[in-house]
DNA sequence: GTCTATACGATGATAGAC
DNA sequence: GTCTATCATCGTATAGAC
């Protein structure tokens, strides 16, 4: 691994970490291994290398929510990536960057990470919207406003876990949201399960797509 | 208004607006007017200064949650807060604590903010439990659990906001969890399912509501 | 590309006079 | 309580040799 790389990689560690403004140079390049003359050949100031960090974590952060995009029902799909396995503990590596004061008042590493929630948004919702047109949703839910709700339920959850420094509150949250998500599904062909939801973990079965429509 | 408390005053705007770690005791000199003998008189260190402030900004919250307790029916109560008009591109005063570095590597600082949040919950969770008691919700939710979602939905809210530098995310966000909220309340009249024990309680809250699109 | 040496302002204080 | 002076260290580079 040449030393652009492991420079870039150690960056992108200590913002998820540390977030910018608190990450030195002088912590890149001990992570890194990399010396002086190197990381300030490779990138002119600490700027420069944070925007190619932070690139990095966004494309790792696409590529996960990737699979909302995936095969399968809509409705197992957004169940699926909303409880995908998740370090509560650890945060979000993009999410983080909108509360470092630095993050905020550069418009450039800004504009990243608006974009990157832009598209993580309209990659929920165009899968919300798939499936209330199954028919899988009440029809009165609005795909793009629930969007917004189910990733803010994930981002706010990771605040929750490390205020307590325990996983539980940020499990706890998107449950949930799970648990809501679950009494705004139409109602399938026979509900008589008494129990509360959530004693399942998630479902991936077919849907219960019920072609009938909407009653009011 | 003296020194003392202008330094506290500075420190908690500071901890908003930049976090601990990327705030310095400069900072807070030239926002409180105080000289530096005077500054570290009342606080020997920034540390210090620091901890009383965010105490400070940890009453504001919860004298701001205490609405959770007040008068009125649970439901509407529940709702009132989560609706109340907040700042979306200011954030959470100590929510922000959960991302600035030194504050996680300071068990003092964290575990005033672990403190605030189990309060904030406590008092969410005592309101749902009082609807779900007074029969405005379906029985199979959980209070508890709803709390933190709810949390969690104005945590990442703000996030999102911040993100965008548009409040709309954040109202949208809290919207469609209202939405939710409101596909889980207890139908006014009895549907064709079985009876339910406490079915018969008096309904406080509003209509049996659907949820509400964007483009009412 | 990588190294060592150097620079200069900011940070987070401490000392001691008034 | 407040002031001014001083200080060691860190952050964020720049210069120039190899």
């Amino acid at each position: 691994m040449d030393s652009r790389e492991r420079l870039v990689q150690a960056m992108s560690e200590l913002l998820w970490e540390r977030g910018y403004a608190d990450t030195s140079p002088r912590e890149v390049r001990q992570r890194s291994g990399v010396g002086q003359g190197s990381m300030y050949h490779h990138f002119p100031t600490k700027r420069d290398l944070a925007l190619a960090a932070l690139e990095r974590n966004i494309a790792d952060l696409a590529s996960a929510s990737a699979e909302l995009d995936g095969p399968g029902d809509p409705l197992s799909r957004v169940e699926a990536h909303l409880m995908r396995p998740r370090d509560a503990l650890k945060g979000c590596k993009v999410g983080r960057m909108t509360q470092d004061p630095q993050v905020r008042e550069d418009p450039e590493l800004l504009a990243l990470v608006a974009r990157a929630f832009a598209e993580a948004h309209s990659r929920w919702a165009r899968a919300l919207r798939e499936a209330v047109d199954a028919g899988q949703f009440r029809d009165d839910v609005d795909p793009e406003r629930l969007a917004y709700t189910l990733m803010a339920v994930l981002q706010g959850g990771y605040v929750l876990a490390i205020a307590q420094q325990d996983p539980g509150p940020f499990e706890e949250a998107r449950r949930g949201a799970l648990d809501l998500l679950r009494a705004a599904t139409r109602p399938a062909t026979t509900t008589t399960h008494g129990g509360r939801p959530g004693a399942d973990s998630t479902r991936a079965g077919p849907a219960p797509t019920s072609p009938t429509r909407k009653s009011e």
